[in-house]
DNA sequence: ATTGAGCGC
């Protein structure tokens, strides 16, 4: 299951986000989408867990969660656009 | 250091 995750700290890297998913369960990837041009954090990322159990409780458990000052925005995440 | 309502090339 792929989770969105949004309003990250611009300073949150793919590997801050995965070490905090990993709290809620197995972690198969996690990564910080930067901006293609500038190369700075856009402030969103997702999370791919393998369990589904673990990350709909993931989804409950971070979404809202501080994480560097912020509060971050977690949900199930769209197909690529 | 920067901070937005946003779904990765």
């Amino acid at each position: 299951m792929k989770l969105f995750v949004a309003r990250l700290d611009y300073g949150v890297t793919s590997d801050a986000l995965r070490t905090v998913f990993e709290d809620f369960g197995t972690v198969n990837a996690a990564n910080v989408i930067n901006d293609r041009d500038t190369g700075q954090s856009r402030g969103f990322g997702f999370v791919e867990m393998p369990n589904q159990e673990e990350a709909m409780s993931a989804i409950h458990e971070a979404d809202g969660m501080e994480l560097r000052g912020r509060n971050i925005v977690v949900k199930e995440a769209e197909d690529r656009r």
